[in-house]
DNA sequence: CTAGCCTTGAAC
DNA sequence: GTTCAAGGCTAG
């Protein structure tokens, strides 16, 4: 945890120590960041297939184990795990107070 | 179905 | 008035 304080007021709380990834990559398939999306920073693809997913109640199923592993490539081969890992890093549709700025 | 751009709303 | 993020729309 960072705090950056100014005038001895404390303005932004930094959560989260990613070790590996610097904080301009998804979590799910590892691309370009677009923002904070669903409570994390994600991309612009998996904003909208996170969306699509949620929103729709889409049914995907995976063919194999549930342990595919998603990147850039297999992401499309394989929503289910797909939705899988945006679900296992933390992605929510409605209220994900987690890791913002400073919002109420 | 995927993914980028555009639009809209809320917070600041 | 500006910025950020959610949502919508569309093309591939």
């Amino acid at each position: 945890v960072i705090l950056i304080q100014s005038n001895g007021i404390m303005e932004r709380v930094m959560e989260y120590t990613y070790d590996d990834d610097l904080e301009e990559l998804c979590p799910v398939c590892g691309d370009k960041v677009s923002g904070y999306h669903y409570g994390l920073l994600t991309c612009e693809s998996c904003k909208g297939f996170f969306k699509r997913t949620v929103q729709n109640n889409k049914r995907y199923t995976c063919a194999e184990n549930q342990e595919c592993k998603i990147d850039k490539t297999q992401r499309k081969r394989c929503p289910f795990c797909r939705f899988q890992k945006c679900l296992n890093v933390g992605m929510r549709l409605e209220d994900s107070n987690a890791g913002k700025h400073l919002l109420p």
